[in-house]
DNA sequence: ATGGGGGCCTGCCGGC
DNA sequence: TGCCGGCAGGCCCCCA
């Protein structure tokens, strides 16, 4: 599921039942995702109240008034669903765990919090907040791509002899931070611009629209509700629609969307990532 | 230093 | 129907 606009969303999701909220109990029900729970999660993260939510890339992070941040990923399959509210009303079920609900997070309001990941390729952990600037997994991304650091002079920097494709320099988090496979295809196709293209060979003018391209489509993908690709759902349990808007991503052998343009939609290989865009109007 | 590939996991889908 | 290969929204790590 997740790249920037579906983290984005499940952050706005979750803002509303957990911000201000007390955790009256942590449930885990294994010790690790990707890597090892840190120690004690569960009793450290029990009795804590959450102070606010922060989105950085495609990282959740929960500052906790115990001065601890609880940091989350989502991988490829993870899931964040609230349930035990209806209508205003909160109602503690104590339903057993679904296959995959690794982590449960019984809020003060009755709202339950499920992490479900059948991949387990998140990461969940717990680290002082003073500290996360300097988290590993945090301290070597590069800016936000909807924040003011990203600019036109800046990817000129970052892109300036580098001979890697764009496809697989916009997928580099250290570069910017956020976008995935869905994103960075979608960016090229609205750029007009070849995924194979070397970046240090783009031009100036090339590189300014990819920082507005990138800019308008994570815009408006996180106006959509981000993207719902198998059964992937917001924190409600709603679809998120941006799926519908994709041009290039998973149409291998569709005609191109463009609508002056008769290419057919292809699928390369770049960096082990499928790319999908259109030989015709992406040069 | 940089770029590419392997590996981590489970689930699903299409082909035989 | 069942089995098998290929593929999947990410990212760390190792090697050339």
């Amino acid at each position: 599921m997740p790249e920037l606009p579906e983290v984005e969303t499940v952050c706005s999701g979750l803002n509303p039942v957990m911000k201000n909220q007390l955790i009256l109990k942590a449930e885990v029900n294994r010790l690790d995702l990707r890597w090892p729970f840190p120690p004690l999660m569960a009793q450290r993260l029990t009795g804590t109240r959450v102070i606010r939510l922060r989105r950085r890339s495609k990282y959740i992070l929960l500052d906790l008034d115990s001065d601890e941040t609880l940091l989350v990923h989502l991988g490829m399959s993870g899931r964040v669903l609230i349930s035990g509210m209806q209508a205003g009303i909160f109602q503690h079920e104590n339903a057993a765990p679904k296959k995959h609900d690794h982590v449960e997070l019984y809020m003060e309001n009755g709202a339950r919090i499920t992490y479900n990941d059948p991949r387990r390729f998140g990461v969940m952990d717990l680290a002082p907040t003073s500290k996360m600037n300097n988290h590993r997994l945090l301290a070597s991304l590069g800016p936000e791509p909807l924040g003011n650091s990203f600019t036109e002079p800046y990817l000129i920097t970052k892109l300036k002899g580098k001979t890697a494709s764009i496809k697989s320099a916009l997928l580099d988090q250290r570069i910017v931070a956020g976008l995935g496979n869905i994103y960075v295809c979608e960016v090229l196709f609205r750029a007009h611009l070849s995924p194979r293209k070397k970046s240090g060979s783009l031009s100036k003018k090339c590189i300014s629209q990819i920082v507005r391209v990138i800019r308008k489509v994570l815009t408006e993908a996180i106006l959509a509700g981000g993207s719902s690709l198998k059964d992937y759902r917001q924190t409600s349990g709603e679809l998120g629609y941006f799926q519908h808007s994709f041009c290039v991503y998973d149409r291998e052998s569709l005609s191109c969307s463009a609508s002056n343009c008769s290419g057919i939609v292809k699928r390369i290989q770049q960096s082990g990532r499928s790319t999908f865009y259109c030989p015709k109007c992406q040069t």
